[in-house]
DNA sequence: CATATATATATCAAAATGATATATATACAG
DNA sequence: CTGTATATATATCATTTTGATATATATATG
C-alpha cells in the first residue's frame, strides 16, 4: 500500500500532525505497520502539493509550529479510489502473507552460535516485553484525542483484539517450549 | 541484524546458493523475515571479497552456473562475533517489538472506506490463505536437502511451532469475529 | 504449440530507513 | 541548582532495501 494512501487513511479518522502520525505507528499500530519520519513528512508535503490535505499551522511559542493536516474532499476521493485498487490487486495477487521482520526470531534461529545464558536472557526479556505489550493493548484509560480517534474505530478494535490474541498465543508458546531450545 | 550476519547464519547450516537462500525466505522463513535478490547477491559478493565464504561454481549445461557458497572459518568467527553484538544491543535496547507490515490489516483498518462485499472477500480469502499456510508449516514430507538442513535445526522447529500457534490463533480470531466488522 | 512456471544470477531506479540536526520545555536525580 | 534525559516537533539525507526487470533455458500444462 502506498504511503499516500496510508497517511490519508489515518487522516480520515481526524486531523493529525506528522508527529502524531508517527506516534500512532509507535503506539496503537506498532504491531501491524510502521513508517519513519523520513517517509511521513515528505508524503504530507506531497499531499499538500496535490491539495489532498489542508494544513493549519498552530504557532507554539518557541517550539516549531505544529502543522495539523486535515484530509480534503479531493483527498477523501483519492483515498477511496486507492483503497479499491489496492484491495483488488491484493485479492488478485493471492498473496496474503504479511511482511514480518523479527530480530528476536532470527537470534533464536541462529542460537546454536550463542551461549545458553544469552539465549535464556533473550527469552525471559521477550516474555516480560510481551506481557507489558499485552497490558498496553488492553489499556482502556484516557489517551490524547488523536490516538483516541483511532482507538475507537470499529476496525481498530477488531485489529487490537487480533493483536492481543496473537501476542497471548506467542507468550504461552514461549513459556511452554523454552526448555526445548536448551542443550 | 545486518544482512551479512543473516546470510552467514543461514550458510552456517550448510552450503547454499543465492537462489536457495531466497527460497528459504519464501518458504520456511516466510513468517519471520525476508530479503530480496537485490540484497542477497551483493551481500554474497561482499562476503566473498572478505573471504568469509568460499564459492564453488557448478557448471550447468545452458543454465547460468550455480554458485554454491560455503561459510569459511573466518566467516564462522565473524558470525559468532556479530551475533553476540546483536544480542547484546537487542537486550540493551529493551525493544523486543517485531517490524510487521500487514497489507491485510491496513485494508481492514481503513475498511470504513470499502464496500462490504470487498471486505467479505478479503476476509474469506485471508482465511483460506491461512489454512493453506498452516498445512504447509505442518508438512513433514520430503524437501530439497538445503531446505531440509534448515527445517531440522532445533531452533527452526521451535520457530515453526511458534508460527503455527500464531497462525492458528489468528485464524480462530477472524472466524469468530469477522461479523463485528460488518455494519 | 503456446503459455506459464521453475531454475539461476544480476542490476538499478525508486522508496524507505535510521540517524542526525535544530530548538525548547519539562522532569528528575545528584 | 545544575546537568541529564525525555518529550514535543519538523526536516533532511546518506545508506540500504525493495520491487521490477533483463537474460537464458528447461519443463510442465492446457
Amino acid at each position: 500500500m502506498q504511503t499516500d494512501t496510508i497517511c490519508l487513511g489515518l487522516l480520515s479518522t481526524g486531523p493529525k500532525s506528522g508527529y502524531e502520525i508517527k506516534q500512532i505507528f509507535e503506539g496503537p499500530l506498532s504491531d501491524i505497520y510502521s513508517l519513519s519520519y523520513g517517509t511521513i513528512y515528505p508524503t504530507l508535503n506531497k499531499l499538500m502539493d496535490g491539495k489532498f490535505v489542508t494544513c493549519k499551522q498552530h504557532a507554539q511559542d518557541k517550539k516549531p509550529d505544529k502543522k495539523v493536516y486535515t484530509i480534503s474532499k479531493k483527498g477523501l476521493i483519492l483515498l477511496k479510489e486507492n483503497l479499491i485498487i489496492d484491495a483488488t490487486n491484493y485479492l488478485r495477487s493471492g498473496n496474503f502473507g504479511d511482511q514480518v521482520k523479527s530480530e528476536f526470531l532470527l537470534l533464536i534461529l541462529f542460537s546454536k552460535n550463542l551461549s545458553h545464558e544469552i539465549i535464556d536472557t533473550i527469552l525471559s526479556q521477550r516474555v516480560s516485553f510481551i506481557k507489558q505489550k499485552l497490558e498496553l493493548i488492553k489499556y482502556e484509560g484516557p489517551l490524547t484525542p488523536e490516538l483516541d480517534s483511532i482507538r475507537n474505530e470499529k476496525a481498530s478494535k477488531f485489529i487490537r483484539g487480533l493483536a492481543a490474541e496473537l501476542i497471548e498465543a506467542g507468550l504461552k508458546y514461549i513459556e511452554k517450549n523454552k526448555r526445548k531450545l536448551g542443550k
